[in-house]
DNA sequence: GTTGACGTTTACGTAAACGTCAACTAGACA
DNA sequence: TGTCTAGTTGACGTTTACGTAAACGTCAAC
């Protein structure tokens, strides 16, 4: 069977951070395991609660938005409340990455038509020896 | 004829910054406008400058990058140098910029799917809630 | 002669998400 | 007993691109 308790490490190993980014995370509220006198000891729910955080990150959560996600789950009442305010920061985190990806989208266009024209001219300054010193936009 | 010199505030107008920025850059070693005075006073070339550190910017260039693609470029001498580090720092930022798009499709992906499984969801707790009463929409 | 717009400098503040370091403790092993 | 390892805390450092405030100078207009 697998463990039911983890140490600062094993969670670190596992996702790849640091055992400081962990504790970071519990400075900030987002995460509280419990204590062997001051050891932090993490259960499955401490483990599947950090996987969140860090699923979080991935989309581009702030810490502070994560942290009001978990804080809204209240095992005890309705769910409708948290998973609605999820919902609503899903979406407008949706939009940002699809304004940021054509933002980049935009970079990645100006980028490679202005690489082709520096190696033309490269191109045709190696080819033609020497051309006239021309002004570069 | 267009005017041959720019006040600091000239410049922040059309470029759309604060002149904060501008002098900040300045601190960076970016550009170096005259003096008349204290006053600073662009020419043309430094105007032509501050284009290209915009738009360097907008690319998602760091300003100690611009900075050594601007050092490089030397009036007097062969522009191959300074031609062939822009272009390889080109290539460069083209990859990151690429990297970074697909990390951010891959959240939009994620999130919209989370987002469908969060609405289902949601829209399954309002019609169960009160089976023979209403129907919510 | 004062107002207002604009300019200057220096210097500290901000945000995010940690990293780094020093100094300390608790438990395990030899 | 001594040493090792793993863990802890707190405080400060890092990075980037500026913002903001204080305190003052300059100049033309009214």
């Amino acid at each position: 069977m697998e463990a039911n308790t983890f140490s600062i490490t094993d969670l670190a190993e596992e996702f790849q951070v640091t055992s400081r980014t962990i504790r970071f995370y519990e400075d900030k509220g987002l995460i509280s395991p419990e204590r062997h006198g001051l050891t932090r000891v993490y259960s499955r729910g401490d483990r599947a609660r950090l996987k969140l955080i860090l699923r979080g990150r991935r989309l581009g959560f702030s810490l502070q938005e994560i942290k009001k996600m978990i804080d809204l789950y209240n095992p005890d009442g309705e769910p409708m409340e948290q998973l609605k305010y999820t919902l609503q920061k899903c979406d407008d985190q949706l939009q940002k990455l699809v304004e940021q990806r054509k933002d980049i989208n935009d970079a990645i266009e100006e980028l490679e038509s202005g690489i082709a024209d520096l190696k033309d001219y490269l191109n045709a300054r190696i080819a033609g020896k020497e051309p006239a010193k021309k002004k570069l936009a």
